[in-house]
RNA sequence: GGGCACGUAGCUCAGUCCGGAGAGAGCGUCGGACUUCUAAUCCGACGGUCGUGGGUUCGAAUCCCAUCGUGCCCGCCA
C-alpha cells in the first residue's frame, strides 16, 4: 500500500499548495529518517520560506493546517517537525497491506502492456564461462526478472556471436589441429573444455608460428568469413559444428546458476536473411557514410563520438556491429523495447550502436543499457584465450562444498528436531552456495569493479545470502509448526502493535515500491538492498515476539499472518536476485 | 593524450540519478544473550578529513569546476 499511500501524500500536497496559491512543481517527498513513524516526509518548507517571507517551521506548520486528508484512505495525519511535513499512515494501510502480502504473487505489479527484450550474457562460444564473464548472467537474470515483476512482458535472449573473426579462428583450429597436438586433457569433461584447447592452440599458433604458416592461416580464416557471407552452406555447416558444440557446454555451465533463456539468437541469422547487406546499404545512403581507406565508414562526430565506425571491411564484408545493428532492428520489430546487459569494455560499441540506429530511422530511447564492470583478478584480467581466470564451475563447486561443511559442522548443536537427512544437506548446499555467490555480485552496483579473491567469494557471513535465506526458513518453520496459513478473512492487523511488528510490516509494505524501482531503472541492487533491511526487521520480530505461544489468539493468529507477509516478501525478493529461498537450513 | 566509469570506517559495501532531519550496514576487534517458534540469530562498544581543493545553495557524500589515484575504451577484433 505504500504505493497508493505515496500517490495520496502527492494529491494531498499539490491540493494544500494550490489552495494556498504556491508553487506545485517540487513537493519535497522524501522518506524520513528510520527513527520516526512518519512513513513519507516533506522538505518542502525550506524553499517556500523566502516567497512567504516566514521561517521554515511556521511554513511547515501552516502547510500541515492546510492539508485535508479526509479524501484519502491511507493517509491518516499530517504533523511537523521543525522545518519537516510528516505524513502518517491509517490503520487501513497495516490492514491492506498485511492483506495483500498473505497472496504468494506479492509484489507482482500489474501488466504494464509492454514487452521487452532483455539480451544478457551473449558471450562469445569460445570456452568454458570464468568468474569475469559470469557478472553479466547473474545481472542480466536479475534485471530481467525485476522488469517481469515491475509489469513487463519479458523475453530474455542470448545473442550467439557465431559469425566473427574469433570464431572463424576457432573453427580452423578445430579443422587443422589434432587431439596429439595440443600440451593439456581438458579440465573437466565438459565439451567447452575440450575444445577450448584447440581455440588457445590456434591463437598461440598465429602469435608464434614462422610467417608463411601463420600468412596459410590467415588465408582460410578469411575464405571462412567470406564464406559466411557469401551464405555459403558448407562453411555454415563447420562452423557450426564448433558454435553448437562449445555452445551446449556453456549452456550447461549457466543451467547450475540457473540462467535459462527464451532464445539464442545467431547472428548469422541476420546474415543469411539478407538484412545486414540490406542494412549496409541503407547505411552508405547516408550523409554520414564516408568510403575511405578502402572501407566504408561513418563519422559520428555529431553524436559526439570521435571514433569512426567502419561497417564494411575493404573486402566487403561485415562487422560484429553491422550484424548488430540488423539484429537491433529485428528487436525492435519484435519488441516494444530491448534492454542489453553488457560489460565496460563494450560502451564504445554500444554507444555507437545506439547513434547508427538512431540515423537508420529508429527511436534509440527505445534501447536501454546495462553497463558493469569485469570481475578481475588480483593479478589483472581473466581471458579465455590466454586461458587465465577462474572458471565459473570451479567457483561453484567451491561454494556448494564450503556450504555443505557448513550445514553439517551445525547439524551437532541444532535444536530443531526435523532430522534433516542426506538430500536436505545437499539441498540447503546448492541453495546456499549458489545463492551465496549470486547475492555477492548481484548487491553491488555493476559500475563498482569487483576484484576476486576466493576467501571474498566463498564468505557466508551476514549481509550475505545465508543471513536472508534463513529469515525464508525460519519463516516456514514457524508456519509449518502452526500447520495453518491464515487467510485474508482471518485476522485482525490492528492488534499488531509493537514497535516491531510494526516495523516489519512497514517494510513489507515498501516491497512493491521497490519492485517498481528496480524494475524501472534497471537496479536489482536495490532488491537485495532492501531484502537486508527485511531480514533485519524480521530478525527484531522474532526476538520479541512470540508467534505460536503468544499472548492470546488474536495475537497469535495475526503475528502468522505477518509471518506469511514476510515469507512471500522475502521469497519473491529473492526470486528476483535468482538465489533460492530455502524451506529449512 | 582523449573519452567513460569508480574513490564513503582497517576491509567489503549501501546512500549519489531526484541536495535536506546527528553519514548507515556487515566483516574484523572487544564485551554480552541459547531450559525459548532454527544462535547461519540478536544486543552493546570501538571505528569516518564521504580522495583532495574550490564553487553554487538557507543546506552538499549527493549538483558544478579543477585536481589526484584506480579501472575500462580509443582495431577493417568481438
Amino acid at each position: 500500500m505504500f504505493r497508493p499511500f505515496r500517490s495520496e501524500v502527492e494529491s494531498a500536497m499539490t491540493g494544500c499548495l494550490e489552495a494556498l496559491d504556491l508553487p506545485t512543481g517540487d513537493l519535497g517527498i522524501e522518506e524520513p529518517p528510520e527513527d520516526l513513524d512518519a512513513t513519507l516526509a516533506s522538505s518542502v518548507a525550506f524553499r517556500l520560506a523566502s516567497e512567504l517571507g516566514a521561517a521554515p517551521p511556521q511554513v511547515a506548520q501552516q502547510l500541515a493546517d492546510a492539508v485535508d486528508t479526509d479524501p484519502y484512505d491511507y493517509l491518516d495525519a499530517v504533523s511537523t517537525q521543525g522545518p519537516y511535513l510528516n505524513f502518517h499512515t491509517s490503520d487501513a494501510y497495516q490492514t491492506e497491506t498485511l492483506e495483500a502480502a498473505q497472496e504468494s504473487d506479492y509484489g507482482q505489479l500489474e501488466d504494464r502492456g509492454e514487452s521487452v527484450v532483455v539480451e544478457h550474457t551473449s558471450a562469445n562460444p569460445t570456452g568454458p564461462v570464468h568468474v569475469g564473464r559470469a557478472r553479466n548472467p547473474i545481472l542480466g537474470d536479475a534485471v530481467a526478472n525485476a522488469m517481469e515483476m515491475a509489469g513487463y512482458d519479458v523475453e530474455r535472449h542470448y545473442y550467439v556471436n557465431d559469425a566473427g573473426r574469433q570464431m572463424a579462428v576457432f573453427t580452423w583450429a578445430y579443422e587443422k589441429f589434432d587431439e596429439s597436438d595440443l600440451d593439456s586433457e581438458p579440465a573437466r569433461d565438459r565439451t567447452e573444455y575440450d575444445l577450448v584447447r584447440y581455440y588457445r592452440k590456434g591463437n598461440s599458433y598465429l602469435e608464434t608460428a614462422d610467417e608463411s604458416a601463420v600468412e596459410a592461416a590467415e588465408a582460410e580464416i578469411a575464405s571462412i568469413l567470406q564464406g559466411l557471407e557469401a551464405g555459403d552452406e558448407e562453411t555454415y555447416e563447420r562452423v557450426g559444428e564448433v558454435v553448437d558444440q562449445v555452445l551446449g557446454g556453456m549452456k550447461e555451465c549457466l543451467a547450475r546458476l540457473p540462467a535459462e533463456f527464451d532464445e539464442f539468437v545467431k547472428e548469422t541469422r541476420f546474415m543469411v536473411d539478407g538484412s545486414t547487406d540490406e542494412l549496409a546499404e541503407r547505411l552508405k545512403e547516408t550523409e554520414y557514410a564516408v568510403y575511405e581507406e578502402d572501407a566504408w565508414q561513418l563519422e559520428l562526430d555529431e553524436y559526439g563520438i570521435d571514433k569512426n565506425l567502419v561497417f564494411l571491411r575493404s573486402d566487403e564484408t561485415s562487422l560484429y556491429t553491422t550484424r548488430d545493428l540488423a539484429h537491433h532492428e529485428w528487436k525492435f520489430d519484435n519488441f516494444d523495447r530491448a534492454v542489453t546487459v553488457l560489460g565496460e569494455d563494450h560502451k564504445l560499441q554500444a554507444e555507437q550502436l545506439q547513434a547508427t540506429l538512431d540515423i537508420l530511422g529508429n527511436d534509440p530511447e527505445r534501447l536501454d543499457d546495462v553497463i558493469y564492470s569485469y570481475v578481475n583478478l588480483p593479478e589483472g584480467k581473466m581471458s579465455t584465450r590466454r586461458g587465465t581466470g577462474v572458471m565459473l564451475d570451479d567457483l561453484l563447486d567451491e561454494a556448494i562444498d564450503r556450504a555443505r561443511e557448513e550445514v553439517e559442522t551445525r547439524l551437532d548443536d541444532r535444536i530443531r528436531d526435523d532430522e534433516l537427512d542426506d538430500d536436505d544437506i545437499e539441498r540447503i548446499a546448492h541453495q546456499v552456495g549458489i545463492g551465496a555467490v549470486r547475492y555477492d555480485i548481484v548487491s553491488k552496483q555493476p559500475t563498482k569493479g569487483i576484484t576476486f579473491r576466493w576467501d571474498e567469494a566463498l564468505d557466508f557471513e551476514a549481509q550475505s545470502a545465508p543471513y536472508v535465506q534463513y529469515v525464508h526458513a525460519r519463516c516456514c518453520g514457524i508456519l509449518e509448526e502452526a500447520d495453518t496459513e491464515p487467510t485474508a478473512t482471518e485476522f485482525d492487523a490492528d492488534v499488531l502493535s509493537t514497535p516491531e511488528e510494526r516495523d516489519l510490516l512497514a517494510v513489507v509494505a515498501r516491497f512493491p515500491a521497490v519492485i517498481e524501482e528496480a524494475g524501472e531503472d534497471l537496479e536489482p541492487h536495490r532488491i537485495a538492498t532492501y531484502t537486508r533491511e527485511l531480514a533485519e526487521s524480521f530478525n527484531g520480530f522474532y526476538r520479541s515476539c512470540p508467534v505460536l505461544t503468544a499472548e492470546d489468539a488474536d495475537t497469535r493468529q495475526a503475528r502468522l499472518a505477518l509471518v506469511a507477509a514476510a515469507k512471500h516478501t522475502v521469497a519473491n525478493a529473492l526470486s528476483v536476485l535468482g538465489v533460492a529461498a530455502p524451506d529449512s537450513m
